[in-house]
DNA sequence: GAATATATTAGAATGATTATAAATCAATAT
DNA sequence: ATATTGATTTATAATCATTCTAATATATTC
């Protein structure tokens, strides 16, 4: 399955005219296979082993170059680094404000959000970003152990 | 109307037994007047005449005052820098990815997603946030006269 | 009014991201 | 094969939003 990811993602990089480097292919693929949404960091980070010299800016410009073939979607947050997700099917995403894990949810995409929007602001709309925000299971156990 | 919203707003302080200080105060009143979802620095360039000596520590140290008293959002994106919303009712936002314009929208609060990724992930839901990106008219127009 | 707590200020520090310039690599034409 | 050209990577410096720190000022309590 992620190996058809792959597939896809590199397809539509050569029908883009994006040349596939060793060090793009190693990203794509540890943004593919980690759940985790990673940050530019750690991907950096976990690829320093097959690439000592890599550069970190490296990690960012073929991040940028993912991003405008669509195929990574850059989550920002204000204080924090952003993470970037590999893009899939419709599904959204549940953040925890205690350990800022992210957990994928799919739930059917939004469109009469983005139609009704559309029709009130005028706007030609291209996109719409949910995220929900709570506190997981471990979270809030031990939150429940610190009232102790 | 925005009257009664720096009213709500500065009773909101005081129960909370935040002190009301003059930078505060003009901090949000600029915050509801402004339909413009500003950011920190257009905060602390629009009170300069104001209070020539006021920091833009105080800008961000208030700001959070304000977000953790619940009166007020920060809109976060990767590239600039956050913007902060006075809360009021229902409302999200229609994003110009041309100009950045931010526009709001009313809609009714998505309970039900929130529910259905609460029983989905087993996460305590707090909030959502959802942003809808497009192209506004006045960018639109521009972009056709663009092409010729 | 003195003592104490809270806010503000000014400026330095942090940290994510981007820009720059040099070095390396790939592709194509010679 | 080799030279040429353009794209990519690297290393490092620069930028910019935001936070931290220490000193000063302001408000509140006794």
């Amino acid at each position: 399955m992620s190996e058809l990811h792959l597939k896809d993602a590199l397809d539509t990089l050569k029908t883009t005219g994006v040349r596939i480097t060793p060090q793009r292919h190693a990203i794509l693929e540890y943004l593919i296979e980690s759940m985790t949404h990673p940050t530019a960091d750690e991907i950096y980070k976990a690829l320093e082993g097959k690439f000592p010299n890599m550069s970190v800016a490296t990690v960012y410009n073929n991040l940028r170059v993912f991003r405008e073939a669509g195929l990574v979607k850059e989550l920002t947050y204000g204080d924090a680094a952003s993470r970037f997700d590999f893009v899939t099917n419709d599904h959204y995403h549940m953040i925890c404000q205690g350990c800022g894990k992210i957990v994928d949810f799919h739930y059917p995409g939004l469109n009469e959000v983005e139609q009704f929007a559309s029709h009130v602001t005028g706007f030609k709309v291209h996109s719409h970003r949910l995220e929900v925000y709570g506190t997981c299971q471990e979270c809030l156990e031990s939150a429940g152990k610190q009232v102790l």
